[in-house]
DNA sequence: CGCCTCGTTGCATGCGGATGCAATGTCGGT
DNA sequence: ACCGACATTGCATCCGCATGCAACGAGGCG
C-alpha cells in the first residue's frame, strides 16, 4: 500500500519541541491543551520553540489516545441534488466552530454502501451526517459501532437514528392550498424518483392537501429530480390533459424544466394560466427567466440542528436519538401569479 | 477538548480478533495487509473472526506508523462556484479509487487561510488539491512540510508546486474569434473580481486576440462571478454604450445574469444583434431558456490529472512539480447565433 | 541422515501524544 | 521554623497497529 512513505525532512515531534524548549515532552503536550496544568511561561516558551519548529500536533496521534478523531463523516450520493453544496459548506462550517472536519463520502448506487461504511469505522469517525435514507441493516451497523448518525432529509428506520428534516408534507400542503386560493382547481403532478423517501412524502403532502381540498386525483408523471425530467414531465403531462391550472413538481430542477418547456411548447400559452411551482428554494429560481414559486428549505439551520444533534450524541452517547424537522419557507414567484401564503404563514 | 469519549461497548481491536482467532497481534496485522506473509489458511480463520467481531482496522493507528495518512486534502473557496460540487465529487471518486479519503477545507476569506493550513498539517493529509490562487508564504509552508500541492485553476507562485489548469486565455481567444468570424467588432467584457487570477487570464487572453485581430479595445466592467453581477454588468454597458455586438463574460453565471437583463432591458431586442458568451460550462447554460455559447473546462480530466499528479508526487517525494493545461471545448449556442468553433478546433 | 532454504509465525518495539501519579517547588499560616 | 495546600513538572505507560528480527517447522538436496 505506502510505497515510499519517506519524508525528507521529518516532521518535528513534541519531542523535538521539548528538547528544544528545555522541558519534558509532557509539557509540550499540555502547551497545546486549552486547560493543562501548566504555567504561563512554560506555555509560552513551548509555542515559541514550537512556531521556531512548524510543530503542530499529530491529530491522528492525538485521536488515538483520545479516542476523538474529530472527524465527521458527511455521507452524499453523487446527485447533483443544486443544494447539495450549500449543506455541504455549512456542515463543514459548524463542523470547524466545533473543532472537527468533515471527511467526505459519496456514493452513487446504494451498492456501493456497505464498502463506503467499512471506510467509514475504519477512519473513526465521531459521527455522521447522511443525506440520504439507509437501511435497517445500514442503521444497525452504526449502532454497534457505536457511531452517532443523523439523516438529512432522511428517513430513520429505527429508533436509534437521530435525523433533520424539512417538514415535506406540509410545505406541499401550503403550496397546494396557495395554487387553489388563486383559484388553480385542475391540477398536475411531477414527482420524484421511486426509490427516494423524500419523493413518496412530497407527493403524499400534495394528494392528502387536495384530498382535503375535495379536488380530484391529479395527473402524476414521475421524474428524477432533474432540470432534463422536468422539461420531459411538462410535456407528458400536457400530451396526457389539457388544461390543467397548475403543475406541482417535487423540486425546484424540475420546475424550471417544467417552466422552460412550457414556454417552449406553447410560446403562446396564456401564462396566466398555468401555474408551475417547484421545492427547495434553488437559487436558479430567483433568475430574471423564472422568478419561481416554491418553498426554501431552511438549509442554514438545518445544517446547524444536524451538526448540533450530532456533537450532543457524540458528548454523550446515552443521549437519545433526537427528530427534529422544519417548516420550510414559502417563496411567492410569478411562476405562480396571485399564489399567496397563508396568512398565518411565514414570517 | 474531548468531553466524555468513553464508547458503551469499545471497538474490536486486533488483539481481540488475534484472540479470538487463536493466533498473534502480527498475524491480524498481516491478514489484513494484501502482501502480508501469511498463509491462506490463517488468513481465513482471521478474517472470519474479524468478521465476527465487526472489525475494522483502526486507519489512525496504522497512519501513526506507516507515516501515511491516507488523507488529501481538499481546499475550497467557500464561493458556490457552480462547478465546485461536480469538481469536488470528481476529485473525491478519482481519491477513493486510489484508496484514499478527501479531507474537507472551505474557506471564505484569504484571512483564514493561515489558521487553515494549521489545521491541515494537524490532520497529516498526504497531498493536497487546491481550488484558489495562495500567497508564496502558503506556498512555501507545504514545502517546509513536505505535503505535495496541486492547484486546480491557480497560479503557482514557486516553482515546487505542480498545477492543473484550463488555458484561459487560448479559451477566450477561440470565444473572441469565433464571434469576430460571426461578424461581431464592437465588444463589452464581463470580467471577473479584482483579486482572481483566473479573472486576469481571461481577461488577458480576450484583449490579446482582440488586439490580434486589430479591434478597438473594448469596454469592460467587472463582475464577482454571481449571476446578479452579470445582470449588472450588462445594464451597466448598455447604459455606457449601445451599439454592442457581443459581451464576453468571464464565466457562465455572469453569462446567464447578462442574457437575461439584456431580454429584460431590451424585451424587443433585436436578439440577433447582440451575442453573449460565457465560460466553464455549467448546466444551466444548456436550458431552453438559455442555448448560451462557452467554452466549457474538461472537470473530469482535469480533476483525474490533479489526482494524478499529486498522488506520483506522494509516492515520490523527489519528483519534480508537474503543469499540466487543458483546452476548453468551444460550446456552441443560440447565445451567439453564427458563432463556431476554428476548423481546427474541439473534436 | 544432516543441513540449508524458505514460508510462517510470534515477539518486541515504536509511531506521536495524553494522562495518572509521584516528585518537586512555592507560599501562606501558625 | 514547620507543615500543609496547591501549582508545576516529569516519568512511565498506553492508544492500535506495522514491521524487523528471530524462531520454528517442513521439505529439498547432497
Amino acid at each position: 500500500m505506502a510505497k515510499k512513505p519517506r519524508e525528507l525532512r521529518p516532521r518535528a515531534t513534541s519531542y523535538d519541541v521539548a528538547a528544544s524548549a528545555g522541558v519534558s515532552q509532557s509539557a509540550v503536550s499540555r502547551a497545546f491543551s486549552p486547560d493543562g496544568s501548566i504555567s504561563e511561561e512554560t506555555r509560552r516558551r513551548v509555542l515559541s520553540a514550537a512556531r521556531a519548529l512548524n510543530y503542530q500536533p499529530n491529530a491522528l496521534a492525538r485521536s488515538l489516545i483520545t479516542r476523538r478523531s474529530n472527524l465527521i463523516g458527511l455521507v452524499l450520493a453523487n446527485a447533483t441534488n443544486a443544494y447539495y453544496p450549500e449543506l455541504a459548506m455549512e456542515i463543514t462550517r459548524q463542523c470547524a466552530l466545533r473543532g472537527s472536519r468533515v471527511l467526505l463520502f459519496s456514493f452513487l448506487d446504494a451498492s456501493e454502501l456497505n464498502a463506503l461504511l467499512d471506510q467509514i469505522w475504519t477512519y473513526q469517525v465521531d459521527g455522521v451526517v447522511a443525506c440520504t435514507t439507509l437501511s435497517k441493516a445500514h442503521e444497525r451497523a452504526f449502532e454497534e459501532q457505536n457511531v452517532p448518525l443523523v439523516l438529512y432529509n432522511g428517513a430513520p428506520e429505527t429508533r436509534h437514528v437521530s435525523a433533520v428534516s424539512v417538514d415535506h408534507v406540509e410545505g406541499e400542503g401550503r403550496l397546494v392550498r396557495a395554487l387553489w386560493r388563486a383559484g388553480a382547481r385542475r391540477f398536475g403532478v411531477i414527482a420524484g424518483p421511486e426509490g427516494s423517501w423524500v419523493a413518496r412524502m412530497r407527493v403524499d403532502g400534495i394528494l392528502r392537501q387536495m384530498q382535503a381540498l375535495d379536488l380530484p386525483a391529479p395527473q402524476i408523471v414521475r421524474g428524477d429530480y432533474t432540470y432534463q425530467s422536468g422539461v420531459e414531465g411538462l410535456r407528458q403531462l400536457l400530451a396526457e390533459t389539457v388544461d390543467l391550472d397548475a403543475i406541482v413538481c417535487a423540486n425546484d430542477a424540475m420546475a424550471l424544466g417544467a417552466l422552460d418547456a412550457a414556454r417552449h411548447c406553447r410560446p403562446m400559452m396564456d401564462e396566466d394560466r398555468l401555474s408551475i411551482v417547484g421545492f427547495d428554494g434553488f437559487g436558479a429560481g430567483r433568475w430574471l427567466a423564472y422568478d419561481l414559486a416554491t418553498m426554501r428549505q431552511p438549509v442554514e439551520r438545518m445544517a446547524e440542528a444536524a451538526v448540533d444533534i450530532l456533537f450532543a450524541r457524540i458528548e454523550d452517547p446515552e443521549r437519545p436519538a433526537e427528530r427534529r424537522t422544519f417548516l420550510a419557507d414559502f417563496v411567492p414567484g410569478a411562476s405562480a401569479p396571485r399564489a399567496a401564503a397563508d396568512q398565518d404563514g411565514d414570517d
